[in-house]
DNA sequence: TTCATATTTCTATATTTATAGATATATAGG
DNA sequence: CCTATATATCTATAAATATAGAAATATGAA
């Protein structure tokens, strides 16, 4: 129901956290299934299975190339994410720490 | 170790996604357990539960008032999170984002 | 067609996480 | 001190998620 929980679902575990960093760096080009699973140390099957659940929450595609099958990260899709994360979860307060952090309300927090 | 994949997890749920969001819009004065629960239609155990990890995620504080514990949003740990996210799973591309959607990166995928 | 490669799917198992009742702790008021 | 309220902790159980080997599928090359 709610995208934005599956999205952080998706991302709320070390690997897929790792591989969806490691597409993102790897740009619109992407990277076989068979390069993550080896610059995170993991086997096939395990890749697979986290490939499929980033997938499943629109973070990441797919496309067929050769023997391989490439993916690719959703800038889109983690820019949704960031908005919705902004919007109903900090209430815009925290929209501009990025690019201007002094002035962000996140300085002062109260415990 | 983590810190970025500890807050993703404890959001990562519906009841504490939606008990953060709350806490975020009471502000600074917070709100008591009881009023969380009663708000997201849980028992006190469950929410007790999910106050807990939110709180191990450094997502939340409290204070003890009379009989009542007082829940509150740690804009700074949000934050932390926002700028985690924008930086290491956007590149930055997507950081202005939330006040200037029409120049994001994200409108075509795959920047 | 046969073989090797890349990846997924199937299956079983282990681990983690969530739910909920019973009980315990802390506080406030009579 | 006794009682009610607010919340946490303990315990058991259920449900979801992660790991990993074996087998299946798709592709490309000899």
């Amino acid at each position: 129901m709610n995208e934005a929980l599956s999205a952080l679902g998706a991302l709320a575990q070390e690997t897929r956290l790792e591989a969806f960093r490691t597409l993102i760096r790897a740009g619109q080009s992407g990277l076989p299934a068979g390069d993550i699973a080896q610059r995170l140390g993991v086997g096939p099957t395990v890749m697979s299975f986290h490939l499929t659940e980033l997938s499943r929450a629109g973070l990441i595609g797919s496309r067929r190339e050769g023997r391989s099958i490439i993916y690719t990260a959703s800038f889109a899709r983690i820019g949704a994410l960031l908005d919705y994360l902004i919007e109903d979860c900090c209430l815009g307060a925290c929209g501009t720490r990025a690019t201007n952090p002094k002035e962000s309300c996140c300085e002062a927090d109260a415990r």
